[in-house]
DNA sequence: CGGGATGTTGAGCA
DNA sequence: GTGCTCAACATCCC
């Protein structure tokens, strides 16, 4: 349940219930979703005080002073609530982090691509610019004039591009579809195609998308169960993912769908044409 | 049953 | 650097 929107909601939902708690306890099941050293993430996470969650891009921040608890749900990770005395059995359960108020906080992951590590908080901006993670998509820290140069310097398709983190955090497979067929950019636009006037255009429909999203609680789509805070709506408002066929709520025109870049890719063939060479 | 697809990312290779 | 394929893993849907 992994773009910005659906991790700011698990966020939100999470800072309310853990804020303040210490953690008394900790059993890891499946070592390896553990990126540092598994000892000492034992070790120093112990005894440690939750002051806040705070998210960067699609990660979680659980901030413990010196040191953060990086979490990242990948594609299908999630993190739950339950009374300590009163956790069900789960073979996808694959963590477990009980706290000082008798709750203990499940982290679930049926494919186990999800990650957590801690790293020192003095070291986040390097954990974040080593990864290449771009600005937030924000007004304020989503630059029109970088993002303008970026695209203009570049041959690669619009939307891996856009995929890859670099030039604005946060966006996934969902939400990329709709900002471009909000912005009619064609999925697999070069980059320095794009006019300055288009570029902005791309910009602004980041921030509204993911700003709408968030706004809705972000979507759920083959989500089984609600994990916490993933009764979102936004599913209701997509106008392309999941859309193949139908028709386009602009044109008319059915809506197609391909693969790019290893991705299944809606579109409209109408509105979202690409550029004549 | 076989094959393909799934809200992600990072490694390996041409 | 770039772009592609695959891999991590489990489940669902033809």
């Amino acid at each position: 349940m992994p773009e910005l929107p659906e991790v700011e909601t698990v966020r939100r939902g999470l800072d309310g219930l853990v804020s303040g708690q210490k953690i008394t306890a900790l059993r890891i099941d499946y070592n390896r979703m553990i990126k540092s050293d598994l000892t000492t993430f034992k070790n120093n996470l112990i005894n440690q005080t939750i002051h806040e969650v705070n998210r960067r891009g699609k990660y979680l921040l659980f901030e413990l002073g010196e040191q953060t608890l990086i979490s990242h749900l990948r594609m299908e990770g999630k993190w739950l609530s339950y009374l300590s005395t009163d956790i069900p059995d789960n073979k996808h359960f694959h963590g477990f982090f009980d706290l000082s108020n008798g709750q203990t906080l499940v982290y679930q992951d049926v494919r186990k691509f999800g990650t957590m590590e801690l790293v020192r908080t003095d070291k986040l901006a390097d954990f974040f610019a080593d990864k290449r993670i771009g600005p937030e998509p924000t007004e304020t820290d989503f630059n029109l004039r970088t993002f303008q140069h970026q695209l203009s310097g570049s041959q690669k398709k619009i939307k891996p591009y856009l995929l890859d983190q670099s030039l604005v955090a946060g966006l996934g497979n969902i939400y990329v579809d709709e900002v471009l067929w909000l912005a009619k950019i064609h999925p697999s636009e070069i980059a320095r195609h794009l006019s300055a006037k288009k570029v902005a255009e791309l910009r602004g429909a980041v921030i509204h998308i993911l700003e709408k999203a968030v706004k809705y609680g972000g979507s759920t789509i083959r989500s089984y169960k609600n994990a916490l805070g993933l009764d979102g709506t936004m599913q209701d408002y997509l106008q392309v993912y999941g859309k193949t066929g139908q028709p386009c709520a602009r044109c008319g025109t059915p809506i197609e769908k391909y693969k790019l870049a290893g991705r299944g890719t809606h579109f409209c063939p109408k509105c979202q044409k690409l550029k004549k060479v």
